[in-house]
RNA sequence: GCCCCCAUCGUCUAGAGGCCUAGGACACCGCCCUUUCACGGCGGCGGCAGCGGUUCGAAUCCGCUUGGGGGUACCA
């Protein structure tokens, strides 16, 4: 077997899409697992929309997933440059080749014309296919347009009978009538090679031996295989694989909410479990699996194990499988994970001294089962770093006969206590218990909403040992106040 | 319009003619654990799009219908 040389080829006209995301996993899972190489190319041809932003942003999103390419911008090969716009010379020799061969030529038809005929034969029920008015021209039809100001592009002559078979690696085969492809542009009037013609030359000097990419590039491969045939070379293996789609179940778009890579790195998602669930989107490696590390699916991966039908991007399950994986990475990586969200909230500053830093890390783990996002700590972890604010069922909680006498009665016994501890505090509401003869969920109700504002938080003891003596006492004494405040009313 | 792809629980999927009274995961619903919320454990709900074939036997093969997706650009 030859050597595998794949490739993820973006266009930068805007951020990386998970769809991307995934067919660039997919090429670079395919090249790891069979020791071969991951290209990265810049299909940046479309001058219009392509920005340097966006490259960017293609770069950012696949270091942040840790998708590293052998090849491409930054890490230069045999094979470059990775730019298409760097390779406009090579593109040029090969347009002039198949206009030698009599395998393409120039058409100075315009947009404006071209449209216009294009609606007149479909109106007429009819293939919108380019007519070759420009096939055979003279060459004083060539000087007359040339004389107008047109500028031509260059367009292949097709096959106009026959069949083209795409023997896909996903699909298998699939066979083309020739009859309905038609004389396509190669190259555009400003000079630039389009997408069909650019992949092809590019895949070719590449030495690209495997082409993984979306379902929605399959009705262009033959295309592309008639271009390879007439310039001679040997075609690719391709393996087209299916769509990325919204619940909806249309093709997955920022009205289905996030579509960015990046996005989900603002949004607390970890590399790792994106990484996985987009694995898991028209792949399996088996009925059990679900969870893998990177490794592992280096090792399993196959085209095999790479299924036909779209999927439709369950947001429900990625967030679960970001809760599994925050749930198993070590406390300290949460806490370096969670900090520039509680700076963005203002709980924290930036330089943190080590005692602020290890109260921070137990007050991480504690919510380590309860995130399912990290940006989720912000709103979990409040009352940790700023007053309390009463919230709807903490105020309901505070309403009872029974509640500012526990409260006052534990700030005065908590202030006496000559140790501040787990063990006292237990000791602590056992007696209370005892005193008041109630359950002890009784009293770790009011308690709770004092302290945290909340009805929901960490177990009350390790809460209130990470709010602190000082703070609690004030915080019990001000939630009496409210209490009786609100029995009064 | 024409061409191409796809079709198993709500979602991702296992299933490559008898192992399927169709398995797993997420979601959802119960129960357990429990000071709340999570986590965890246990259980439940739920599907082979329809119709015709082929076969002793079909989720699995074939055809049609329906539904969805993609392409049909001087976008990629």
């Amino acid at each position: 077997m030859q050597r595998v040389r794949v490739r993820f080829a973006p266009s930068p006209t805007g951020y990386l899409h998970v769809g991307g995301a995934r067919t660039a996993l997919f090429n670079w899972l395919f090249a790891r697992h069979y020791g071969g190489d991951f290209i990265l190319r810049i299909e940046d041809t479309d001058l219009v929309r392509s920005t340097e932003e966006s490259v960017q942003a293609i770069f950012d999103g696949l270091t942040w997933l840790g998708l590293d390419w052998d090849e491409g911008p930054g890490k230069d090969g045999d094979h470059g440059p990775y730019y298409q716009t760097e390779r406009l010379e090579i593109y040029r020799r090969y347009a002039q080749e198949l206009i030698d061969k009599g395998r393409a030529y120039y058409c100075y038809c315009s947009p404006e014309e071209l449209d216009q005929r294009r609606k007149e034969l479909l109106a007429a029920g009819q293939a919108p296919r380019y007519d070759r008015k420009c096939l055979g021209l003279s060459a004083a039809e060539v000087e007359r347009y040339k004389a107008e100001g047109r500028v031509p592009v260059i367009r292949f002559k097709a096959a106009e009978v026959g069949r083209t078979i795409v023997d896909d690696l996903v699909r298998g085969k699939v066979v083309f009538e020739n009859e309905v492809v038609d004389d396509f542009v190669i190259v555009k009037s400003d000079g630039m090679p389009t997408y069909n013609f650019a992949v092809v030359v590019d895949d070719h000097l590449m030495e690209i031996s495997h082409v993984i990419r979306g379902e929605d590039h399959l009705s262009n491969t033959p295309k592309q295989i008639q271009l390879y045939e007439a310039l001679g070379w040997e075609v690719p293996q391709f393996a087209h694989i299916s769509m990325i789609l919204g619940p909806d179940k249309t093709k997955l778009s920022k009205r289905h909410g996030a579509t960015s890579v990046i996005q989900y790195k603002d949004d607390g998602y970890l590399p790792e479990a994106l990484l996985n669930y987009l694995a898991l989107l028209g792949w399996s490696y088996n009925a059990t699996d679900n969870l893998f590390t990177k490794e592992q699916l280096i090792e399993y991966f196959t085209l095999d194990g790479v299924s036909k039908n779209p999927a439709v991007f369950d947001y429900a399950k990625l967030q679960w499988m970001n809760g599994v994986y925050i749930r198993q990475t070590s406390v300290e990586r949460l806490t370096d994970l969670c900090r520039p969200f509680l700076e963005q909230a203002g709980l924290i500053t930036r330089d943190l001294s080590p005692a602020e830093l290890a109260r921070l890390t137990k007050i991480v783990a504690e919510m380590q089962t309860r995130l399912k996002t990290l940006n989720e700590i912000a709103d979990l972890t409040s009352y940790f770093f700023t007053d309390v604010e009463y919230d709807e069922q903490a105020l309901k909680n505070l309403r009872s006969e029974l509640a500012p006498q526990v409260l006052e009665r534990l700030a005065a016994d908590l202030e006496g206590m000559p140790e501040f501890t787990q063990a006292a505090l237990e000791a602590e509401f056992a007696k209370l218990m005892e005193e008041f003869d109630v359950k002890l969920g009784k009293l770790i109700h009011p308690v709770r909403a004092a302290v945290t504002g909340r009805a929901v938080s960490p177990g009350i003891y390790e809460t209130l040992l990470l709010i602190g003596r000082d703070e609690v006492l004030k915080r019990l004494r001000a939630g009496a106040a409210k209490a009786k405040e609100l029995l009064a009313e």
